[in-house]
DNA sequence: AAACGTCTCAACCGCTGTCAC
DNA sequence: TGTGACAGCGGTTGAGACGTT
């Protein structure tokens, strides 16, 4: 069997893939349908393997696939679900339609992680969980807040066209599925609540939020970030420098989610 | 302009789970 | 029950883009 499969590879190509290529793929699967990769990859007279196919596809090829540009609202899904279940890309990526597991890992991994290293410290530590869940995703509520505020703002001054609610769907959708998991998780503090109870109830799709609802967003669900319980202490921040540079960020837009107040608490957290 | 460093992301790899036989 | 084929997952790599000196 090994000698046949290494007679296959043989010519089996590598690496990205071409135009011709593509081409091929996608209109093999648009007249016999995705499925059955490895002998999907031969009928069509792919010399690719049968994985190579199906990632192709999945990640780049399939008309549903959004790439770029991770807007605020799935930025914040994303660091949500990730604190719920860790490094389940596919797991998360069902709850972002379009966005593939490669993607949001993708994310993960050059954003997110990217912090946790200026901080010098581990991206699963529990400090800088706790930074993400009480300092950075209010900051991207509020973010989101602000945008789909200033959007409604400006469709009103333009028209007075009632389904403009449609713009603001996926933001004020995705910060309901902030605000129940954030009210069902377990903090650093041990306090155990309700898991939820059902995947579905997850799609941010699936939730019609009052806007009057963000502002308890904003509160832990034990209040214990407000008044230094959250020991900060513990995380290496020796290193000012980097704390400042991170906290002044980029242009990324995750990267500037904090200001001067933000590292005026962190410092107090500092020096208590 | 060139050399170098850093970042991004598409693609690959190894492993595990599932299913048909 | 064992085995092989395949699908899918998460970790890792490397080419190219981009920024800095």
């Amino acid at each position: 069997m090994d000698h046949h499969v290494n007679e296959d590879n043989m010519d089996l190509k590598r690496g990205s893939w071409t135009v011709e290529e593509d081409f091929t793929l996608i209109n093999h699967i648009a007249l016999h349908g995705e499925g059955r990769w490895n002998s999907l990859a031969r009928c069509a007279g792919l010399k690719r393997t049968g994985k190579s196919c199906r990632l192709r596809w999945l990640n780049y090829l399939r008309p549903d696939v959004r790439r770029g540009n991770i807007t605020l609202e799935e930025q914040l899904l994303i660091l949500e679900l990730h604190s719920r279940w860790g490094n389940r890309w596919s797991k998360i990526a069902q709850h972002l339609p379009g966005r593939t597991d490669n993607e949001i890992k993708n994310y993960w991994r050059t954003r997110v992680q990217k912090h946790a290293k200026q901080l010098k410290c581990d991206v699963n530590s529990k400090q800088f969980k706790d930074t993400i869940r009480y300092l950075w995703m209010p900051r991207l509520v509020e973010r989101i807040q602000a945008s789909s505020n200033s959007a409604a703002t400006t469709s009103i001054t333009t028209t007075n066209n009632s389904n403009n609610n449609n713009n603001n769907h996926a933001s004020t959708s995705v910060t309901q599925e902030y605000s129940t998991v954030t009210a069902s998780s377990e903090n650093s503090m041990g306090t155990q609540v309700s898991p939820v109870s059902d995947m579905s109830d997850c799609c941010y799709n699936n939730y019609p939020i009052n806007q009057s609802d963000y502002g308890e967003l904003l509160i832990s669900p034990t209040g214990y970030f407000q008044h230094g319980a959250l020991d900060f202490r513990t995380v290496d921040y020796n290193n000012q420098q980097n704390m400042s540079q991170w906290m002044e960020g980029t242009e990324d837009v995750s990267d500037n989610l904090w200001n001067i107040e933000d590292m005026l608490f962190l410092q107090q957290q500092l020096n208590n």
